[in-house]
DNA sequence: ACAATCACG
DNA sequence: ACGTACGTGATTGTA
């Protein structure tokens, strides 16, 4: 893997900070915009690029040897700014106290010291990345080099330079110097700018060719160039924009390395400039090691008498960690090899009951031991990822309880958005203590071990720390939940869930292993036929699944045209493909083969692998802590995206079965149109809130509205427009999104939306006030008060900052549905434990709950848990909810 | 490990 | 002039 280097151009970041932000000053009143801005540019870098090595190159005070060869050389620049000047000693400052170093070589340009260090890298074989507004060192690109610009977030190489001006980087000076550069009074050609300086030199190639060939151009530029002195011109152009690689600067990239060494320095500074906003980033990113002089012990227990004696001390405690090791992460599919414990922030303690040289204490008497207290609901217990616990715990005859706290979760709900919620990431940040990592202990890939095949004593120190950081952690975000006012709803509702999802796991789902087989067979037939034709048109066999190959033979073979590009090449999704279809019969072929391999490789033949043989179901886990929204995640397998759409996938569906087929049926509730409710609601717009009342069909009773027809009179396409405007909304959808979904012209789908947002001004004024939520807080809240942090909702970059926007807005609306179905799961998971509803929630799907119901009670308990659903909240419109039943999902649909 | 594709809400 | 709906997870090919 080679090393990235940085380099960043400081004058150019100081001086489009400079004229980007006004007015910023520090408490003392000094002017800061500049040093604010290009502070937040080196943050930004380090914070997403992650680059091995950084360096920023300065301008020298005075003249350099260009002004030898052309003393006009930047003559017509104004003089820098005063306010600017006294600010370059404070983001050298700045830059020293992060750690960063700067380079500045008297009568050498900040460009030619970055030409000399770029060299130089690439020849020791590392990656540069130049961050920089100036067109200029676009010669420099190569393919270890590429121009990155801050502002827009955009990088450029050989390929984009090829792409948007059609040249090589070698030809970059020639088409500079054909241009000229006002800013810097380098002379070009009069009349030639970029879109004729770019055409010239891609037909002729170079300045040198140009010149011989100038009778060819146009008269303009052939009377310019037959004046000797304009070419001297030219040349002197040349001269001046070529950078110069001999700057004396040294090579020294073990300097350049990115640790920030002195973070109280950092903070000091940053509050003495009055950079706020940097200072509460940076108190996040700082490990708390200061604060939490974490000094912690493992014991591992050797006796039932020492075990006895723990237990006791434990069973009088109110709050106690536990974690289990087992032989795997499949928590019904594994082995309990021991528990750990930990009942303040010092002392871990190992419970072996399992092990491979004989250390363990003997399982059965041990685990009788600690039962009583692990199902002691008076201690409650804290976990990392306690769910897995639950279950593994379960598995072996012990049912937890008291479960108090997720570690897992309250990292989640403090902020969802983060990367990983590990135990070793997070005892990294937030204890500043690096964990033993499991990988460790077994290794990893081939010739990886199970815990059952380690040492006891190694297990017991890896599982006592694991208890004990829990522990910790535990404290730590204990004290966070409430100072940010978060704890009702990591207790109120995430902790519950953890339970409610820990019972679906366990129950399991049934699938008809002999329906899929079936099934499977007819496809593969299918698509024997299908492979035949495709090879039949193309007249040779290729891989349909390699897009590259597929690419191959539509656009060079068979010369259809290129619809659209991916990022690295010609794209042959869906879109195109039906397209294509209306050229060539190739294309609609593939389209089949690709949906029935899709449906056969992913579901039919995956989902029979993933039944477990002891339980006959399929136990997928439902992720609490994955989602930005609050939304559920599933995977191993995704129960939340089998098919429903097409007629192969509705019989997927339908090979989900009861897991008694006899007596039981399979119950599904779904909310109609949940998202749009809440926008109604959260909005109040009274039109919207009306239609809901009067249980319309939304999107007829829109379709009517922004066509400005009778109810009755709405067309079909229309209603269908109306739908996706409706789905458009609450994505924060702009005229060319709904355009290109709608097939129609930008012009008539702004009409569209403006029409909507004329009928509905609530809404409207509800999408602003989430982006103006999200610029003041830097976060946005759903109803019941979920955050999620939206950090570029004040950038630069205009495509970033719309995205941001319609982030903003989508998680107040998704993630209040989320959070209304999570408590009426909640709900519905008491009434089945205290015996009031008799059903088992086995799936959920975003709006849509899966139950296995008694046929004999199917009527009574599809009623309550309809009603349980609708009232979960109460909000402006009513709550609508349908339900269906059947011997299959979709039957029961 | 990443890109492309496609299944769902 | 730009770049295009939000949120997921699994499979496959390719480097």
């Amino acid at each position: 893997m080679s090393k990235i280097l940085y380099i960043i151009d400081g004058h150019s970041h100081l001086y489009s900070a400079y004229y980007a932000i006004r007015g910023l000053t520090s408490p003392t009143g000094e002017p800061t915009n500049a040093v604010y801005g290009m502070t937040s540019v080196m943050l930004k870098i380090l914070r997403e690029h992650h680059p091995d090595y950084l360096l920023t190159v300065f301008d020298p005070p005075g003249k350099t040897f260009r002004h030898e060869i052309f003393p006009d050389y930047k003559a017509n620049r104004p003089p820098t700014p005063d306010d600017l000047i006294g600010q370059i000693d404070t983001i050298q400052n700045v830059l020293r106290t992060m750690g960063i170093t700067t380079v500045c070589v008297d009568n050498y340009e900040a460009d030619d010291v970055i030409a000399t260090v770029t060299e130089q890298a690439v020849n020791n074989g590392m990656q540069v990345v130049i961050c920089t507004k100036d067109k200029d060192m676009q010669q420099l690109i190569g393919p270890q080099v590429k121009i990155y610009d801050t502002t827009k977030d955009k990088f450029s190489d050989e390929k984009t330079l090829s792409e948007e001006k059609n040249i090589r980087p070698d030809q970059v000076i020639d088409m500079l110097a054909l241009m000229g550069d006002t800013a810097d009074n380098v002379p070009g050609i009069p009349g030639v700018g970029p879109k004729t300086a770019s055409n010239l030199i891609h037909n002729y190639g170079s300045i040198d060719k140009i010149i011989e060939l100038k009778n060819q151009l146009a008269p303009k530029i052939k009377n310019y160039l037959s004046e000797p002195e304009n070419i001297e011109k030219v040349k002197l152009s040349q001269k001046l924009i070529t950078l110069s690689k001999n700057a004396p600067v040294e090579f020294s990239p073990e300097d350049w390395t990115t640790t920030i060494p002195d973070s109280s320095a950092l903070e000091k500074l940053f509050s003495e400039l009055g950079f706020n906003r940097f200072l509460e980033r940076l108190r996040l990113k700082t490990p708390e090691t200061t604060t939490k002089n974490i000094n912690v012990q493992f014991k591992q227990v050797k006796s039932i008498d020492e075990l006895k004696n723990l237990v006791e001390i434990l069973s009088g405690k109110e709050w106690i960690s536990v974690d289990t090791e087992t032989t795997g992460t499949d928590p019904l599919q594994s082995e309990l090899i021991g528990v750990s414990f930990a009942y303040d922030g010092k002392i871990g303690y190992y419970i072996p009951l399992q092990s491979i040289d004989s250390q363990h204490l003997p399982a059965e008497e041990a685990l009788a031991a600690i039962k009583p207290l692990l199902e002691d609901k008076m201690v409650k217990k804290v976990g990392q990822n306690i769910k897995f616990d639950i279950l593994v715990l379960r598995h072996a005859g012990i049912n937890l309880d008291g479960i108090g706290f997720d570690t897992m979760v309250a990292s989640y709900v403090l902020d969802p958005s983060r990367a990983s919620h590990s135990l070793d990431n997070l005892a990294e940040e937030f204890l500043g203590y690096h964990t033993t990592k499991i990988k460790e202990l077994i290794g990893s890939g081939k010739g990886q071990l199970t815990l059952d095949q380690v040492e006891t004593e190694a297990v017991a120190d890896y599982a006592a720390e694991d208890a004990v950081i829990t522990y910790n952690l535990y404290e730590t975000f204990s004290e966070k939940l409430t100072s940010s006012g978060m704890r009702e709803l990591f207790e109120t509702v995430e902790m519950p869930m953890v339970s409610v999802l820990a019972e679906m796991e366990y129950r399991g789902v049934a699938v008809n292993t002999e329906k899929l087989g079936k099934l499977s067979r007819q496809l593969r037939n299918r698509m024997v036929g299908l492979t035949e034709k495709i090879f039949q048109r193309a007249g040779h066999q290729f891989n349909i699944d390699s897009p590259k190959q597929l690419g191959q033979v539509l656009f060079d073979e068979l010369k259809l045209p290129v619809i659209k590009k991916t990022k690295t090449s010609r794209s042959t999704d869906v879109n195109v493909l039906e397209e294509l279809s209306a050229k060539d019969p190739l294309p609609g072929f593939v389209l089949e083969y690709r949906q029935l391999g899709k449906l056969k490789n992913t579901y039919i033949d995956k989902l029979p692998e993933m039944v477990n043989p002891e339980t006959n179901r399929i136990h997928a886990s439902f992720n609490q802590t994955r989602t930005a929204t609050g939304r559920l995640s599933s995977s191993d397998p995704n129960l939340q995206n089998i098919p429903i759409r097409s007629e192969i996938g509705k019989e997927v569906r339908s090979a989900f079965v009861p897991a008694e087929r006899e007596n039981n049926c399979l119950l599904t509730c779904d909310y109609s149109q949940i998202e749009l409710r809440i926008l109604a609601h959260l909005s109040e717009d009274e039109n919207l809130i009306e239609a809901f009342q009067q249980d319309r069909d939304i999107h007829s009773f829109v379709a009517s509205q922004i066509f400005g027809v009778d109810l009755n009179l709405v067309t079909s396409e229309q209603r269908s427009v109306a739908k996706t405007v409706n789905f458009g909304i609450v994505y924060g959808q702009t005229g060319h999104g709904l355009a290109g979904t709608l097939g129609i012209s930008r012009r008539e789908a702004q009409t569209f939306i403006n029409e909507y947002f004329a009928r509905y001004p609530r809404v409207k004024e509800f999408t602003k006030k989430c982006v103006e939520k999200a610029k003041r807080d830097g976060y946005v809240e759903t109803i019941l008060g979920r955050r999620r942090n939206i950090p570029d909702i004040e950038s630069k970059a205009p495509s970033l900052r719309a995205f941001a926007e319609r982030t903003a807005v989508n998680t107040v609306a998704q993630g209040s549905a989320a959070d209304l179905i999570k408590l009426a799961m909640i709900n519905i998971h008491q009434q089945i434990k205290k015996g009031e509803i008799r059903a088992e929630m086995l799936i959920q799907v975003h709006d849509e709950l899966v139950f296995e119901v008694p046929k004999t009670h199917i009527e009574d308990s599809a009623s309550k848990i309809v009603e349980l659903l609708s009232s979960a909240m109460t909000l402006k419109v009513p709550l609508k909810v349908d339900a269906a039943w059947g011997k299959n999902w979709l039957e029961g649909k």
